[in-house]
DNA sequence: TCCCTGACTTGCGAATCGCAAGTGACCGTA
DNA sequence: TACGGTCACTTGCGATTCGCAAGTCAGGGA
């Protein structure tokens, strides 16, 4: 039986090599590139279609979308269920796993719009929410 | 003159292309990579002289390192010093700006020592300490 | 029947990663 | 003085990833 977490549900299986025992590593492992918490950041705020990922002002390409999604989905962070049969269309979701990184992107917001130029103020709702 | 951070300090200005104004997506432009922040973990730890990072269990590359720490250097993120003249050797430390990232790694350490299995527990010193 | 759309996949050149060796300044020892 | 070792990098190079652009396939509409 899978081991749990701290909080009682099943832990993530390591999917991919840990390069140490440091949760701060071993979420960089999942998650430490330019896109994948982009697109955290846009299940977050209520996008949930293929297509609305890629109308974010960030311009992602396709076929890194399609493979980010893809690693999410295989770490238990998103899930992606079929909306309409026909033509087959899937909708993405954060598990609740996915939820839970909200503070990690509330976090990384306030240091960028506090310590880089030219960054928009985040809304007020985006840094209140709590998960 | 350099414009402002909302705190007063000069804001970092732009260093790197931002691929849009997100904070979030402004961020990870900086730090959106497997080793940058497990550098800004050690240097929250102690860590100053090069080969301390090299100790660091995940096993990071020379070049890499040496490679990271620059970038930290250009972004206004890491000072370095000179504390020995002969032979040069230089102490890295994080300036204010570096310092304001912790919120960002205890909020990552969180999420994974709570959703990854075989993640070690963070220090409490370490996840209470305030900057 | 034909053309368009959406969600991908594929090909390919460019960029990055990371291993291993090399470099240069310096130090310690014989 | 000579030699070998150490440290903080740099370099070379093969492997991997990135990302642009085109292609594919299933489905839909005129």
């Amino acid at each position: 039986m899978a081991s749990r977490t701290k909080g009682g549900a099943p832990a993530l299986p390591v999917l991919v090599p840990q390069r140490s025992g440091c949760p701060i590593a071993s979420t960089l492992d999942l998650v430490g590139d330019k896109w994948t918490l982009v697109i955290v950041r846009d299940l977050l705020t209520g996008k949930s279609h293929f297509s609305q990922f890629l109308d974010s002002p960030e311009g992602i390409s396709t076929n890194i979308l399609a493979s980010r999604l893809k690693a999410l989905e295989d770490a238990g962070i998103v899930s992606r269920s079929l909306y309409q049969a026909q033509p087959p269309r899937h909708a993405y979701a954060l598990t609740p796993r996915g939820e839970a990184l909200l503070p990690v992107l509330q976090a990384i917001s306030r240091w960028g719009n506090a310590q880089i130029e030219k960054t928009w103020t985040p809304p007020a709702w985006f840094m209140e929410k709590r998960v």
